[in-house]
Parts: C-alpha cells; structure tokens; sequence
DNA sequence: TTGAAAGCGCTAACAG
DNA sequence: CTGTTAGCGCTTTCAA
C-alpha cells in the first residue's frame, strides 16, 4: 500500500486500482506524523513572527508560503506577540513538530535558543533583518541606513524638534535600528531634540503615543514612526490636532506606505 | 524517561533529576509526531483562511491562536488564496497532520469534503459566515441583512445608480450574501440600476476594477465595496477621479472599516 | 517506584 | 512485481 501511494509506477495496474479503490472506500489519509517518523523529514518550514496583525508580516508570510507550496513544502506558523519568551517556545515547538528549518525575524535572541536548534540540527534563516557578521544567513534592509537618510533630509527641511513613535526597542533589532539611524543623521547634523516614545501594539496604546507626545516636553515639529501600523494609529489621532495642516494630512491619509509624519512648518 | 516528562510526581526525585540532566546535556526535544501516534491526538486544531493578506483574517487568526495557546492548544494555519481546490488540499494536508478539528471560513464547498471529514472523524467550525441550518457549527454575521440596511440607507439619500466591487462570488458565501442584500434593497425600493464588478485581489486587479467601474455603463453615484481591502484599493484609485469631492475623500481615507464609498450628488 | 515490551501508522530494505 | 518485517520515538499497559 505505501509503495502503491508513493511509487505508482513501480506497481501492476490492477494492484493499484485494487488500493486505489480501497483508500475511496475507507476514507484513507495519511498519517503525517508516522511518515515523518518513518523517513525523518517532514517538509516542513517554520516560520516566526511577532504578529500577524502586522501586514507586512502577514503578506510576507504569504508570499513565503506559496513559494515553499510550489517545492513541496508547508509552512507551520507561530507568532509571538513581541515576547520572547514566547518565541522560545514557540521555536521549541516547531522544533518538536520536526521542522526541518526555521525562518526567524530578527537576528536578537538568547543565545541558548541558537545553541539549542545547532544541537537539534536545524537550521535557521533570519529575514527583516541583515548582519553580515552573523552566523547565519540572513536577509533584510539597512534599517539604520533608511533612518538616516530620511532624518537628515527632514532635517535639512528646517525641523529641529524631532519626535519617534517605536516599538520597544529591547529584543527587537529593527526598531533599534531605526533608533540609531535617526540619533546618528541628528548627532551629524547637530540636531539635539529627539523625543521618542515606545509603544506597545494595541489600539489602544497606539492612540495613546501620538497624544503623549504633543502633550509632553518640546512639541516636536516632524515626527517619525517606525512602521505603518504605528503611523496609522498617529495618523488617526493626528486628525484631533488642529496645528496640523488639512493638505498635509490628506496627503499622507494616502502614503500609507510612508515611514513618517510631517506636522507643522518647522 | 517518558514518566518522567508527563508525571514528574510519580517519580522518586534522584532519578528525576538524572533524566533531567540528561535531558540538558543531551539537548533533547520531544518529538511531538511520535507522541501523537501513540496518544491518537494532537491537541492541535487547524485553520484554513482565504488569506492572510486580508487583515481581518490575520486579526482573526490572531485572536483565535492566542485563546487556543491559553487552552493548551497548537493552531496550524494555511491558506488557500481563494481557490477551492487548493482549500480541499489543505484541509487534507491539516487532517493528514492530525488536526483534531478544523477551522473554515464560509460554509460553500463540495459535499465530499464535508464527506471526508465525516469519515475521518474530524470535526470542523466554520466562521466569517452564520447559517442556522447548517449540520455543522457556524459563528457569523448576517451578510445579506447588513448589506441590505446599508442599501437602503444609501438609496434612501437620493442614489439610484449603484456599483458593487466584489471579490469573485464562486465559492465565497459572504460574497454572495453582500450582492443578495444589495439585490433585495434595490427590489423593494424598485431602484434597477446596478452595475457588478467581480475583481481578484491582486493590487492591480483591485486598481482597475474601480477605473473599469466608471468608465464603462451609466457612471454610478455610489460604488459599494465588498470589504475593506477592495475599499482601499478603490479609494486609492478614487482620488484620480476629479468628480469625487475632496472632502468626501479625505473622510473617507479616515474610514477604513467603512464598507461603502459615496462619490458625488446623486 | 521502576523495567520491559507492545503498538501507534508508516517506509525501506530484503527476500521471494 | 509483491509480501514481510524492522524500526522511527513515544505512551501505556503489565510485571516486578
């Protein structure tokens, strides 16, 4: 029977029909799980996020899956909510599932958990994320590169009081990568007032942010958000200030790709 | 060993802590396919969503993963980018990996499925999507009834020439539930005008589908979209059309849960 | 409290 | 080409 299923052509004619029609019958479907204990190789990829309410993971997720679906493979996916300890977890289960590999996001983990998946033998690629330097392969933008650039030209626009809505910055190498970009155009161009706030990602926490920051310290002129979710939820509460000009913000209900928020003239 | 793992109390402490270490040293994980054989379940459940790229999938799945963590429970999750063949494959890859049971979207697909899943005995919820009559468990809204509020109260404001973007009705009941009530609000208030279009949700199907939309028949006033990703992607293509006022617009870009989009006097 | 062994569903190797 | 069997890693009897 399993030759029957797995090497069709090796098998006389009237033996197949004779399984064939016995799997109709039955309802026979494979156990996955035995096979997987039998050829120990599950053509499975793991794959960890933070969540999926972010979309660029969700559609990067996809697009990963259809890939791994075209060479035979599945995707199982975990999320994490942001918290490491979860992550481990989830990394200790996809393991236990037989994941024959991992794909990761972010290069920051304890290293145990590495030490962990080369005593198990399985490998690991970390994407949103490059390091050159690391040990394992990983793909993903210059986070820092990208803040730089777009802080000195906002800069070189006139603004001087600066504001950043992050996520948390610990475990979590792309915000702190942002961080950096943004400290260092400012630290080049002698630009000193940064006002950055970390949030969480709830609705609620989102809204929260941009209000704390137009109320607390120097009102920043530009203000710059670490991803889209985060830009949409200033970009709603944004809408209750009145010193930011109706244009601009039409505008930007529109960029919703963009990585920043310009408020008022400087 | 095994005891030792799942009943550390019926275990005399010195050879606990013998396999522990041993556990440490040895770096061992459990290999969850092997237990799932011998225990005959998985304590996994699996879902199966169109796609991810649609936030309120991704949200839901969210949700749904983190209350079945709290239980003690595994989700898997795959998608089927709206194609009912690759539905039925996943559905039998999930059953195949020991899914004890199955979450659907939608309760329309083919009678062999359901068949299939009889015979494996596996059971199976379907959301996004209420049908009382159903043999089968379902939690969701009422499509056809909101659809039709809506309606009326768009035609009640003077629009007698209607659009509806959809995603592809086939094999999609909260499609097909949106165009019904859409359908019946013109009937009882004797209003003909409706124009359809079916799009695909790749990003330039999506674009298109509103230029089509204007271009071709008697121009509607007011252009309906099935959910919030269509929306987005007719607002965007919406702002090229200068006989959409610019306050309507900017409204509009605040609304994204907004189902509809209003364009000009009626 | 521990050791031993059967068996979960499957594949691969070997013999016929 | 087909039948048979060992063994994948685990749990669960059953004995000791």
């Amino acid at each position: 029977m399993s030759r029957c299923l797995n090497y069709p052509d090796q098998i006389a004619e009237h033996t197949r029909l004779k399984v064939q029609d016995a799997v109709e019958a039955l309802g026979y479907s494979p156990n996955f799980g035995a096979r997987a204990m039998a050829v120990r190789r599950t053509n499975t990829i793991g794959a960890i996020i933070p969540t999926m309410e972010n979309a660029i993971f969700a559609r990067g997720l996809q697009a990963f899956q259809e890939e791994l679906r075209r060479h035979g493979f599945t995707m199982l996916v975990a999320s994490t909510s942001y918290r490491p300890d979860i992550e481990e977890e989830q990394i200790r289960t996809l393991v236990a599932r037989g994941a024959d590999a991992l794909l990761l996001i972010g290069h920051e983990r304890a290293p145990e958990i590495y030490d962990f998946l080369d005593m198990q033998g399985v490998p690991s690629l970390v994407t949103w994320a490059f390091d050159e330097d690391a040990k394992r392969p990983s793909v993903g933008f210059d986070y820092a590169a990208a803040m730089h650039e777009m802080a000195t030209k906002v800069i070189d626009l006139g603004h001087h009081k600066l504001g950043l809505i992050s996520a948390e910055v610990a475990w979590n190498d792309r915000a702190g990568a942002r961080l950096l970009g943004l400290q260092r155009a400012m630290t080049s161009l002698n630009t000193g007032d940064l006002q950055v706030i970390e949030t969480k990602y709830g609705i609620e926490e989102r809204a929260v942010a941009f209000d704390l920051m137009m109320r607390s310290g120097p009102r920043p002129t530009a203000v710059f958000c670490g991803n889209d979710v985060l830009a949409m939820g200033a970009l709603r509460r944004a809408a209750n200030w009145e010193s930011i000009s109706q244009t601009t913000f039409r505008q930007l209900g529109l960029m919703t790709l963009n990585l920043h928020i310009l408020l008022s003239q400087p």
